[in-house]
DNA sequence: CGTTGTACAATTGTCGGACAATGAATGGCG
DNA sequence: CGCCATTCATTGTCCGACAATTGTACAACG
């Protein structure tokens, strides 16, 4: 009675060459997390619903324990349920962050190269001031008021106008409300910070910098999109012009490139 | 000698109270998935190498075969270890389609509407018909064209011409040779679909769609960057005016549109 | 020589049972 | 009523085991 899990019922003939494309023989793990994602999909499992302890689980599926816990392992790395307080399994929604993160290590090790993020970066990046001209809330742009004043009173200290850069461009993304937009940035922005973080300081652009973040703020509170839209473009291509001034190549691979780009990644070990 | 896993040495006065925000007492499993993460993230482990077998790596690690299993898990969930032909584990990079399937799910998890799908839809596919005028090979140029004809030929069948539409515009998306961007535009494409099939035949905007990717693929053919973008422009806005005059609400959320959101994902099962 | 078939070894997927540690619940005690 | 100890449930981990599958080595065959 111990039979490996018979999924797909008698195939006395095994398809012995090729165009038998690899029948779906899952493994009883797999089959939990299909399952489960399912339920989750359909929303039959919402988000806050406690699952069953394991035991239970097990032995509703019929399978031993140590198997189910393979199963619960692949909805754990998809974000799909969470150990919540009390150690019970807790369906949940993925984090953006869990998400962007894979992204930014897949485009690592796809060789993803500075000129597509470039590319990409300088799209999204008076899109999304626009909409957030179009889209902003009182509360954020009281919170990016309050980055640009830090960000004057850092005065030279690189690191401190480093990271407030950073987290301007982060709530002008917020701004803009739209999620897809944002999981799209987020890990651009990642993997773009190290090259930031290097070119910035090397600079005397601390002045433009602000000015750039000074219209794009004002244009943000006015709902001028257009405005916000053109000062985030020439601030981008700003930073674009300074970064090919140091003699970087665009067409360079990020791990090429003398940055370590797995530094910003995984933010919340 | 069994003892749960000491991460963190001789803890004899257990820090009773908060203040000291529960310090990371990772699961055996998940030091597994870090560690060997860590280990493909730094090159240490490049793609096509195989791991030793799950009993070595067991003892290596000094585990339990079954603990280091459930780490297994979460590697292969995140794409970063395959069982390859040999059913021993190979080390691979995370390939886009597991990405954008999984963006996809979390995105209706989220509760998207489908403003901020269209709002992402209208930035993405012109710059990518813009980048595509500037990178398209020889070869996807061909696919192109081959696609177009088949469009024509397929009159009114609505179900072959949606199927070549999407077809469409993955090439144009893929001809722009950004994967950044292509991860970004793929969740979009494919949440979307749905609509898509559920509009097109009720419009007969069979020869704009036509003439629109005729124009679309001319320009990609002589390099006219902003003609491309242009008529992409066009495009879209034209499906979204489609969309809209049918009555549907954009600020909808995809779960209550109506739509199986969930049927264009998981293209592999 | 290449192909086919077979026996053997290695490896994975699965199982059952077990126990320490940890947090939750409960009940007694001041 | 609030605080503390005990009980209990549940998870993380371990052990040992086995069937099924697959790789490999080698023999038989054309």
């Amino acid at each position: 009675m111990k039979s490996t899990l018979t999924i797909n019922s008698a195939n006395s003939t095994p398809p012995s060459k090729g165009m038998f494309g690899k029948l779906p023989v899952a493994p009883a793990y797999r089959v939990v997390f299909d399952t489960i994602e399912k339920l989750v999909m359909t929303g039959k499992l919402k988000p806050g619903d406690i699952l069953p302890t394991e035991t239970e689980l097990a032995e509703r599926f019929d399978i031993n324990r140590s198997t189910l816990r393979e199963g619960i392992r692949l909805l754990e790395q998809n974000g799909l349920v969470v150990r919540g307080a009390a150690k019970r399994l807790t369906v949940s929604v993925p984090h953006i962050v869990d998400l962007t993160s894979r992204i930014s290590n897949a485009l690592i090790l796809h060789d993803v190269t500075f000129r597509e993020l470039w590319e990409t970066y300088i799209i999204l990046e008076p899109a999304l001031a626009k909409l957030a001209a179009e889209n902003a809330t009182e509360e954020i742009i009281k919170k990016l008021e309050d980055n640009l004043e830090s960000m004057i009173a850092c005065g030279e200290d690189a690191d401190c106008f480093n990271k407030l850069d950073y987290e301007f461009h982060d709530l002008v993304a917020e701004a803009a409300c739209n999620r897809p937009m944002l999981i799209a940035r987020q890990p651009i922005s990642i993997l773009m910070m190290p090259a930031a973080h290097a070119i910035l300081p090397r600079l005397n652009t601390y002045d433009r910098v602000i000015v750039a973040h000074r219209k794009i703020l004002d244009a943000i509170r006015a709902h001028d999109q257009s405005e916000a839209s053109e000062w985030m473009h020439k601030h981008t291509t700003d930073f674009k012009r300074g970064y090919e001034s140091l003699g970087f190549d665009a067409g360079e691979h990020l791990v090429n490139s003398g940055f370590d780009a797995t530094a910003g990644i995984k933010p919340q070990a």
